[in-house]
DNA sequence: ACAAAAGTGTTGAGAGTACACCCATGC
DNA sequence: GCATGGGTGTACTCTCAACACTTTTGT
């Protein structure tokens, strides 16, 4: 066993960074899209605002932190959440304590599933507007701007704008959600007739009460196809 | 200054996991989509086939670490190669040794800028064709799985395919490798009449030899726009 | 002349886009 | 009735995809 105890040895002789988990939460509030943060209380960076994240335990997974995290903030359980990796962030000095290494994810929930508790229990933890944010500790304002990007991007051919409302909605609030979210103005039509052939949400019972006309009550077909073949650059 | 204690405190009293960076190397060797493995030779997964990595140094970032093993292995410097991040995978019981995490990377090499004499000079460094693979240690069977659906996913909509190519190369040769990376036929004309509207090559002076009419020789325009429009799922 | 591979053009089907129009409800 | 917002249809344009055709070399 003299080989195990070499390798062993060869493992521990490099110096370990710390691991972190962060979540870029995204929710539609007050036709916004907001992102979660939470001001810090220690140094570095005391009283900055930042992405909540912690420390990777040994016996957890990346994702098993990550919705731990998740729910430790906003009480939201991990079914009801779309939770993508999104990146590594690991430049030597992004954090001046010690070598950091922080595996990002972003988190998509539906504002009626946020346990109102957990996210107003303190003055530290606080929805912003994308378009409005506090300057950021750490890195992390380049990694809420990753996420974003990565979440029109993402939007644009799959299904996970869904996941940002609630289970029952219209096609309004649903074209609203993503106008919000790309921030530009959608062809009603259109819209509807692609929902139409692409066949991803099917009419419930009910309607919605609004200034005119109510609308039909939808909701999304969990045996969707949610992707949709890209443009391809040659063909 | 006992903030400061307090928290540096605070950070060295998790367990630290070790941390690596694994990186897929993909090149076309013999009209083949082939990918650089190494044998390990000591415990676990001893004389088991393996993605080529290693333990990030504490000075150095993720991308630099991933460079670094790129051209201890094929002898290619960091501006003759496409490299980006792919996914970081962390399961607890991925390596029998220890927690290790590990960020995997992919890159595409083109065939002639890598260094014969680094590829060569041992018998447990070798080209493998993606769709003839030998069993691999740890999880690097998922690792290469999925570098291999975000290397074809990738093509579809960007121009990355041209890192594969030496600088001049004839349609046909950019063509044959679309073919061999996404596993399928192209047609011709439609093949050339996009990569005439989308304006990323541009003709070279000189001719290749065939077995029929000379080719004429093309490169890569540097300050061509290399990404194309999704298709949107909703207009 | 013929084979082989390079290189271009044509055409019908389907997707994208802009816009106009009808429908149901409250006041 | 009329304002408000829900819901549908149409017509023009552009891209996609299949395939036929012409051009230039070697033997």
């Amino acid at each position: 066993m003299s080989a195990e105890i070499t390798e062993t040895y060869d493992v521990s002789k490099y110096e370990r960074p710390s691991v972190t988990v962060d979540v870029v939460i995204f929710s539609i509030l007050d036709k916004m899209l907001k992102a979660l943060l939470i001001k810090r209380k220690v140094w570095p960076y005391k009283d900055v605002w930042a992405i909540p994240g912690g420390f990777v335990r040994m016996d957890e997974s990346l994702e098993q932190a990550a919705y731990r995290e998740l729910a430790e903030e906003t009480g939201v359980a991990g079914a009801d959440v779309y939770l993508e990796q999104l990146f590594t962030f690991g430049e030597p000095d992004r954090d001046p304590r010690t070598r950091v290494i922080t595996v990002a994810y972003f988190a998509l929930v539906s504002a009626d599933k946020i346990n109102p508790q957990a996210a107003t229990d303190a003055a530290d933890i606080e929805w912003f507007s994308v378009y409005d944010l506090p300057s950021l500790a750490f890195d992390h304002a380049d990694i809420l701007d990753y996420a974003l990007t990565r979440l029109r991007y993402k939007l644009e051919y799959s299904a996970v704008g869904f996941q940002l409302l609630p289970e029952k909605f219209t096609l309004r609030e649903l074209q609203d959600t993503y106008e919000i979210v790309l921030g530009t103005k959608l062809d009603k039509g259109n819209f509807r007739s692609k929902l139409r052939k692409t066949n991803v949400v099917e009419m419930v019972d009910g309607y919605r009460d609004t200034g005119g006309r109510p609308a039909r009550l939808y909701r999304f077909r969990d045996d969707a196809v949610a992707e949709i073949k890209t443009r391809r650059l040659f063909p």
